[in-house]
RNA sequence: GCGAAAGUAGCUCAGUGGUAGAGCUCCACCUUGCCAAGGUGGAUGUCGCGGGUUCAAGUCCCGUCUUUCGCUCCA
């Protein structure tokens, strides 16, 4: 296999339809991607499949979905509006940028050495601000959610109150959040507006010494369930010196992406400093009771942060191909597990004459109801095998001569490219189960 | 935010002051009885955007936006 670069991957995303600069015609817009019909498609099966994964498969994990402007309490309670507003300074003669607080003001300028040209301290809050209301006086100022896990944090008394869920139990959440980075770059990594997969797991103090081990475990069982290549996992354990200032423990998974090792979703432990940091500026106690002990404590939280657009890019990357056939011809494929795979199953008549066409435009109607589907009936059969790989479809059924005989049609095989005859009637039964049985090679 | 390079058709790129180009892709028809690039015909551009110099700008100058690489940043 050739070398997988982030360029190849852009390249791709365009031409098939996956991933597109926004505002384009406008000469774009820094960080910022807009999803086409492809790639739309595969992050929602990636989301649906994380959704299922948390919500229907744990009894003791509910949903929710919060809304993505909230009081600006919320965010001095979080600590993002100290946090992210740290104040800056600028050197004027050599345009370097440095934190106040971690430079001596009346030095010389570490980069020229330059004396007394830095700026005043300003701010610069990482936090996307607006007003509500049509008078934008300081009262009104709201921020865009930089992360969906305050959402749930202040729910946790309603969601208690209403659901019959008893600690331990987790909420779930899937939602955009907005960042205002500094730097953009490598694609949709990192970028302004992005998507989070987050389950936060309420339990006893103490307790989460057998949650977090568990959640790290089930999260990489995760990935494998989704088909990416063990080898471009891995763990990696925050230092005393990466921990967040709430941080009690903190792992990452980290996905071999085309630039390097990078994180790909969070697991941290959290300790009750959310909830007692709400407990705190709110005034209302953030507290549970035990209904069988009658202890009465604030929980412990597990967090696990998965980024949902960081998962497109791994699936991408980690699916990507340009595989040499004999011959010499190049195939470029997408590797995708058949149930992230944007189209499940193209449908190609072998011909387009004597009714062929028609008869396969008939079965791919059929086969509608139970996966996204593609009817393809232009140009030789063997592009369209080619096409169908570079999007990643899985399953490719051809319709010929022999169908309106006897009913049998081909079933292509993305990876092998292996070919089998089958029924018709048994097309579903034998895709379910090449799915339930798939394994990246 | 700093520094460097780049931006021409959907993609990859050629075009160094004088009529906007190629290959691939795409569309139609033909061919094709299972793995791309066979035939015929066709479509596609305010050369990123704005300004300037010039008789004339894709080409030179300035600004701006975007992308890439390196810094910086990354709760």
């Amino acid at each position: 296999m050739s070398e997988v670069t982030m360029d190849k991957i852009v390249s791709l995303c365009k031409r098939r339809g996956f991933i597109f600069q926004s505002s384009e015609i406008y000469g774009g817009l820094n960080g910022s991607y807009d999803y086409g019909p492809m790639g739309v498609q595969l992050k929602n099966n990636i989301r649906d499949f994380w959704w299922k994964e948390m919500t229907q498969m744990h009894d003791d994990i509910v949903g929710l979905d919060s809304s993505i402007l909230m009081a600006s309490k919320v965010w001095e309670a979080s600590g993002h509006v100290g946090n992210f507003s740290d104040p800056m300074v600028d050197c004027k003669e050599c345009k370097s940028r440095f934190r106040s607080d971690q430079i001596d003001l009346e030095a010389p300028c570490p980069v020229c050495g330059n004396k007394g040209t830095f700026t005043e301290p300003r701010n610069f809050n990482l936090m996307f601000e607006t007003h509500i209301g049509a008078n934008s006086d300081d009262s009104s100022v709201v921020y865009l959610r930089p992360e969906t896990a305050q959402g749930i944090y202040v729910n946790f008394k309603n969601v208690v109150a209403s659901s019959r869920v008893k600690v331990p139990f987790g909420i779930a959440q899937i939602g955009k959040s907005f960042r205002n980075e500094i730097t953009t770059k490598n694609f949709i990594f990192r970028s302004c507006e992005f998507e989070q997969m987050e389950m936060q797991f309420f339990c006893k103090p103490g307790d989460d010494e057998k949650w977090f081990p568990y959640w790290r475990e089930q999260r990489m069982a995760f990935y494998e369930k989704m088909g990416i290549r063990a080898d471009h996992l891995r763990w990696h354990q925050h230092g005393p010196d990466e921990l967040a200032f709430y941080a009690k423990d903190a792992y990452d998974i980290q996905f071999l992406f085309p630039m390097g090792w990078q994180e790909l979703e969070g697991v941290h432990s959290r300790t009750d400093y959310d909830l007692s940091q709400h407990t705190k500026f709110s005034g209302k106690q953030q507290d549970y009771l035990d209904p069988v002990t009658h202890e009465r404590y604030i929980p412990y939280v597990v967090e696990t942060s998965a980024g949902l657009t960081r998962n497109v890019l791994m699936a991408l990357s980690d699916a990507y191909d340009e595989e040499v056939l004999e011959g010499g011809d190049v195939r470029n494929v997408l590797h995708f597990h058949p149930k992230l795979a944007p189209v499940t199953v193209a449908v190609l008549p072998l011909v387009k004459k004597d009714g062929i066409a028609e008869l396969a435009k008939e079965l791919e109607e059929t086969l509608r109801e139970h996966y996204t589907t593609f009817y393809d009936k232009g140009g030789a059969i063997g592009r369209r095998y080619r096409r169908m790989d570079e999007i990643g479809t899985p399953y490719c059924v051809t319709v010929d001569y022999d169908t309106k005989e006897d009913q049998t049609v081909t079933l292509r095989f993305r990876d092998s490219m292996e070919q089998v005859r089958i029924p018709m009637s048994e097309l579903v039964a034998t895709i379910d189960k090449a799915t339930r049985e798939y394994k990246r090679k």
